[in-house]
DNA sequence: CCGGATCCGGGTTGATACTG
DNA sequence: CAGTATCAACCCGGATCCGG
């Protein structure tokens, strides 16, 4: 990207993270760990290969990934964040609070990958029975399967599938999404696509973050 | 901007405000308040008029922008945040703090205009003397005049004069940054070409906001 | 299949000139 | 003052191709 050659924090970070896909790579890197090129393309619908390959080189001299030849079985590269690359953590949960609004109306030509539901799981959910035992879901969906767990009051969200998951969840993510932050129940999940297997309960741990209201 | 066409809470942030120049034409509105066309050319050197206006359009269509024909005097269209575009101050300022490490190094082509000071200066000084008077500076450059304050352990800046001004900085807003954040002394300031009038001793009441660390 | 590289058409950006 | 018009250069998107 050109710089903006003004000498101001935001400018100088736009210089850095203002490209197209930029913070969307890094997006996937927060929720899949250290990743191969190919599972980078997976989670990133649209992005021409030659882009990919283009920004991958722009972020790994910026310092925000960097890789990994590490090989033993197959000789797979992988790309990781630095340390400054997690930081933008930060940044992508402001622009993912701000697009609250936005997410009212899923466009019909949207696509909604399974772990996309990490960041926002986290950001968003919480455990609504901190006292109840530890309960775990897993969401499937297009061939990917995600895990969320709630226990001693907090909800983890990671990719890959539960160990023993109290209740499977199968079905359009987007509908899945709107189920576990309440907004329709269980019986219209249904209608809409979602298959429910196991202790349904379970769902009723996850819930929406109460807003924090002021004084 | 073309849509990302992905149900993520990024993507669609990004499709709103990731077009070149969309967050800073939002910095110029947040430091400046309502502003005319010409304002906005001024505080951003080396946007092209015609992306101006065409960003000023689509971010109206967005939603960020209001038009407001407010038009006593003469008739001059003033363009003003809506609430939702006021809501990027968040996004803004975590790059802003994501900049940190970016800002070491002041390359030569850089501009820094005056009134850019306002919004670090909101995010990164105290008043180091909460007890005491309040104070006020007046920071000169390029024709603008920044205004800061120190009062009740807050720190407060705008752009314009300050009415009775305890001190007076003239000169690069690189230096006086520096200066105000403690890193250089104003004998180096001085020798850097900055000129200061007043009581200099108000200098000493801002500083950097010292870091939150973990327990 | 993985990890890209190459090529091309079209849209966006940047620079400048011009106008009501 | 507040934009519009024009045009070159560059970047992005889409497709294809290539070496392990």
């Amino acid at each position: 990207m050109r710089s903006y050659r003004q000498f101001c924090g935001l400018a100088k970070s736009l210089d850095v993270v203002g490209d197209r896909w930029t913070l969307l790579i890094v997006r996937e890197l927060l929720i899949r760990g250290p990743s191969r090129y190919s599972d980078l393309r997976a989670g990133l619908p649209g992005i021409p290969t030659n882009l990919l390959a283009n920004r991958l080189r722009e972020m790994e001299a910026a310092g925000l990934i960097e890789r990994d030849m590490a090989s033993a079985p197959t000789p797979a590269a992988l790309y990781k964040l630095t340390s400054r690359g997690e930081a933008l953590e930060s940044v992508i949960a402001a622009l993912g609070r701000w697009a609250g609004p936005l997410l009212a109306v899923p466009e019909a030509t949207d696509v909604f990958l399974p772990h996309w539901l990490v960041l926002p799981a986290r950001l968003y959910l919480v455990d609504r029975t901190p006292q109840g035992p530890a309960v775990s879901i897993e969401v499937r969906d297009q061939d990917e399967r995600v895990t969320l767990e709630a226990r001693n009051g907090s909800v983890r969200a990671r990719v890959g599938p539960a160990k023993h998951p109290d209740v499977v969840v199968t079905g359009p993510t987007a509908i899945v999404w709107q189920l576990l932050i309440g907004k329709i129940d269980v019986a219209r999940a249904q209608a809409a696509g979602v298959r429910i297997e196991g202790r349904r309960a379970a769902l009723r741990r996850f819930g929406p973050r109460p807003p924090r209201n002021a004084a």
